[in-house]
DNA sequence: TGTACATCAGTGAACGCGCGTTCACTGATGTAC
DNA sequence: TGTACATCAGTGAACGCGCGTTCACTGATGTAC
């Protein structure tokens, strides 16, 4: 709404910086609002302070701004998990490592959450510098962790699963399951110890 | 798009009847676009063959639609849990009955499901006829069912599960959290068999 | 060192659109007498 | 049995709004000479 104050344009050469600017007021807008419906192209300029039409030399379209944001939000997860999953020093406290710093950041950024996973924004094959593949790449990249410290759990003999790239997967819904739907709702009756629950059972622990 | 060609009115008395019209307006269009956000107040009312301002008597807003269809996918899933139960003849079929009907449920309408569970439609507080109290007792009544499985495989000694009603909701999250993928992405690299991880680890079966 | 100019970064006004919502209305039909 | 009338079910026009997108533009600044 309060429009922020007439800020000061970007010296010659460096316009690409605008981008970035479009990009972390969309992430502002998502988290105030907790309501992705509510970034559109001019409530994202009025948020970054510029007008609407300047938008365009840095994205084709509204969709394009999401992928960016989703893009940045999946970096960001990516970095996270790996900082934690290097701190930790034996394979299965690395797994469960992962697995808490994920339901974590979930928990925390849920409306960023949601997005991240919500589908449906989905925009129909973009051109734009953050592609499909980029996010498809970078979701991977977070499995791939999970998988890599499952792995390790299995040839440690702390894990039963006899395959770990499979069960990773399942590992992961079950972590997916109760982060979407912390994200999604207020009240639910969560059972104590609900995150122990599902690292065990799914990581095939003690 | 097309308009449905001039609907009869409903006598007098019947009035009640466009309600029902209005919500299987609303489940037909969310099937075809597939997009929560194509539910308007003047598409739903275009797709029922009526004029805009018909809903009102009805339906104080949109929001009090999508409650309405929210509440009415639920009661179907929960009356095809209850069915697939039923036809089951030992605890251990009747715990995979419910999870695997519950997972086609999801793949075959994925929009629904993801209405269902999306959250952020979330109206503030309706008075409409379908309440939020409501929703919740239709989703326990799904939790329940699993939970009752599970409990009955339990006692069989079939599942290795000592705390049945806490370790539903970590089984539920974890259909939860593949019913929900599937609904949401087109591509996924899905392992073989992760219907069967999933249910299996997080049921304490085998 | 000075200056003309091309380019860059971004603006402001305007458009057409679909939306939610209001208002006064219409015409069929059940009901009271 | 006939008829006046209240009520019910729904309409059509109109409004103001925020949206995406276009267009011609402005003014600062780096650069070529």
């Amino acid at each position: 709404m309060t429009e922020t104050a007439s800020r000061a344009r970007n010296r010659r050469g460096e316009g690409g910086r605008l981008r970035e600017e479009i990009v972390a007021a969309a992430v502002e807008l998502l988290a105030e609002t907790g309501d992705e419906r509510a970034l559109t192209l001019r409530s994202i300029a009025r948020r970054a302070g510029i007008a609407a039409p300047s938008i365009y030399p840095h994205f084709p379209d509204q969709p394009a701004i999401m992928l960016a944001v989703v893009g940045t939000a999946f970096a960001e997860l990516t970095e996270i998990l790996r900082a934690a999953a290097a701190e930790a020093d034996s394979p299965r406290a690395r797994l469960e490592a992962i697995c808490r710093t994920y339901l974590a950041y979930a928990q925390s950024h849920p409306e960023r959450y949601r997005t991240m996973f919500g589908g449906l924004w989905v925009p129909t094959l973009e051109s734009g510098s953050v592609t499909e593949e980029d996010l498809a790449a970078l979701g991977k990249e977070c499995m791939g962790l999970v998988a890599a410290a499952l792995a390790e759990c299995a040839a440690a003999g702390v894990s039963a699963s006899t395959d770990p790239a499979a069960d990773a997967v399942a590992l992961w819904l079950g972590l997916h399951g109760l982060a979407h739907q912390r994200a999604v709702t207020r009240a639910f009756p969560w059972p104590p110890g609900i995150e122990d629950r599902v690292i065990t059972a799914l990581g095939g622990l003690d």
